[in-house]
DNA sequence: TCAGCTATAATGTGATCACATTTATACGGG
DNA sequence: CCCGTATAAATGTGATCACATTATAGCTGA
């Protein structure tokens, strides 16, 4: 156990328009998703303010909107952690992506015209070129760019905030498994999810949606290799 | 426009064990759900500490947590207001219930023993009685427990916190709503879904939930009330 | 009478401080 | 050598204060 250990959270610059708490709330949701800090690593405000070099009063707020999205965990006796991930949890996250987003998609897919359309195309084509580099994280990121751009093309898209709740809960977790399935070959959906729109098809949209997702978390269908992620990032330390 | 009217919140008692931020929390949350706080309605920090007697700080975080789950929103000229509500909008809350809550209510169904079953049925009766009595504040209270004990049946429910978050943005419009359909009957669907639980037939759970969630925002189907109700929600004050 | 500018008031943000409670460390007894 | 207790360090919570920014009211001039 090295809960004092340095936490090497890379700070990253703060824009000029930036409110530091939003700078610490953007800090610290990096390196949630990033797995920078892992699950069962105890967080405290005044190490993080010392840390980041600034006082407490914004890392208290950055720490209680991450809690209130379920990127953390407030326990009782008032302390902080990443929350841990069990077998049972990671496919009622799972799940609930897949509810959520094929919903999400559907009620976008009547709102996106040529433009939109091409802009997706355009992402995808950036999906494949980081596919080839074998750049996962780059992978990752594109891959959040698409589905976001997908859903928001509904202007009165409710549901992306609940999503990216979702996202930075599964987040720690995925970093963990990519890392360990460096070769793990993500099936690109995207294409079928494109062709589904051109068609206005929005159940063949919906199954493609569901394909990524379940491609995505493929591992989490082999229990084995999932419980031994879930050991690791318990017993795994971060220096 | 009253801006400055008295916003007459009831503070309601503290728990000797709660935190006072937890306390101002659940007051303005409640005072969102309740409609005493109504959209367009601009709140500041400083104001609602010396109404609620308290410093600015637990006021400060209770704002932003608020402002998390969607119940209020921050605007960027640094002020915070309830949403105001549009037929869009609500539409889409409406549907992304009836997606969510479905998905849980599948979900769920597995955990429910014979216990959890009568437990569900004694919270159904008591919604009859409300019914008669013709309360409607009861109804929606227990209606939501109903809600909330069927989803949380489901030990690794992960979905509950975006659901109340959906309701807290429904909260203060229902709340419009139900004082102008004083005589509306509220249909009972819970027998419904009580009678699918017993059969283990998860399709027709989803049906009974989507029928529940549907009959209770029935007046929508109705553009014209609903834009009715739009325009009361954005001209109405709060004396 | 009304548009535009200025001064004043109010607000959000962030820092610092005090206090009660919890957690960690060290000491002493078994 | 292990464990329970007492002391010390650390933490979360909440209040108060200072400052920059923004909104509001008041005033001037056409």
């Amino acid at each position: 156990m090295d809960k004092h250990s340095p936490l090497n959270i890379i700070p990253g610059p703060r824009d000029g328009t930036e409110t530091v708490t939003q700078w610490v709330y953007r800090t610290l949701r990096d390196a949630v998703m990033n797995g920078t800090v892992l699950p069962g690593r105890a967080l405290t405000i005044r190490g993080l303010a010392a840390l980041l070099d600034v006082s407490a009063m914004p890392v208290r707020e950055a720490l209680r909107l991450l809690a209130a999205e379920n990127a953390l965990e407030l326990l009782g006796n008032r302390r902080v952690i990443v929350p841990e991930m069990t077998a049972m949890k990671f496919a009622e996250l799972c799940e609930a992506r897949i509810a959520l987003e094929t919903h999400a998609a559907a009620r976008a897919m009547p709102y996106i015209d040529s433009r939109r359309f091409d802009e997706l195309t355009e992402m995808d084509a950036r999906i494949d070129e980081a596919q080839t580099e074998g750049n996962l994280i780059k992978i990752t990121r594109l891959n959040q760019q698409f589905h976001r751009t997908l859903y928001l093309a509904n202007p009165h898209d409710i549901t992306q905030p609940l999503i990216e709740s979702l996202w930075l809960q599964l987040g720690p977790f995925m970093r963990l498994a990519m890392a360990n399935l460096a070769d793990h070959y993500i099936a690109d959906r995207h294409k079928e999810a494109l062709s589904a729109i051109a068609k206005s098809d929005a159940y063949a949209l919906k199954m493609a949606i569901t394909s990524d997702i379940r491609d995505g978390l493929a591992f989490a269908a082999d229990p084995h290799l999932l419980q031994s992620f879930v050991l690791q990032s318990k017993n795994s330390t971060n220096t």
